[in-house]
DNA sequence: CATCCCCGTAAGCCATCGCTTACCGTTAGC
DNA sequence: GCTAACGGTAAGCGATGGCTTACGGGGATG
């Protein structure tokens, strides 16, 4: 159930902004920082809460740490939205207008 | 960007096994909130926010509301979940690791 | 070695948010 | 009309979580 710890984090619009500019490249933790709105060290905590969700990985290159996107810490989250389509959904909620459209009968108006 | 929206929304576990439980069809807040280990009342106030979010919709049965889910609510999040598959993103990435080896190679180890 | 830049971490503050209890309007049944 | 079930809303409380400032450690450069 890894997707329920996707969507806490990426709920927060900071910390969506953060995992969103690593979408264009991978950075270092000031180029990310860069025209923030927030502090340098909030983007680190951004960072910690983003990588142990597994949404993100980092590498050292000298003294800077490089992050960047890890798409599989989005597959079960995608998963999980998929299921919503083409399952037994569908089914179910036909069911239930048809029944509730029977009841309605009884009552025209 | 009603994503975000329902990123905020769904993140909170409460809220969110109360939009799975209508997956399984249409029902009443009674019947969702049967078995909650929260109060009747938080129900309602969860399904309020989904349904100020679009993911579910409410109809009057009498005295009852009955909810159910609208999966178009869920759809923007979808896309934007989908954007991070097969576009720009690996272009950006292998060349990022390309210029990451070329700098490597002036000091081997 | 001294200095500077990079960045992670600690401590503390404050706002947000989910929960409970209490209350009220509405609909159905007698 | 009375009463009871359904459920939405208000008020208030407590915890969670994101932010800031301050600090410290490790690598590069002279």
């Amino acid at each position: 159930m890894a997707y329920a710890t996707a969507l806490a984090v990426l709920a927060d619009p900071t910390r969506r902004e953060v995992f969103e500019r690593l979408r264009a490249g991978p950075r270092a933790v000031n180029a990310i920082a860069q025209g923030m709105p927030v502090s340098r060290p909030a983007v680190s905590q951004h960072l910690k809460v983003l990588k142990d969700a597994g949404l993100v990985e980092e590498r050292s290159e000298g003294v800077r740490r490089i992050y960047s996107v890890r798409r599989e810490g989005l597959a079960e989250l995608r998963h999980w939205l998929d299921s919503f389509w083409g399952d037994a959904l569908d089914a179910f909620k036909l069911e239930a207008e048809r029944s509730y459209s029977a009841k309605k009968k009884k009552e025209p108006k």
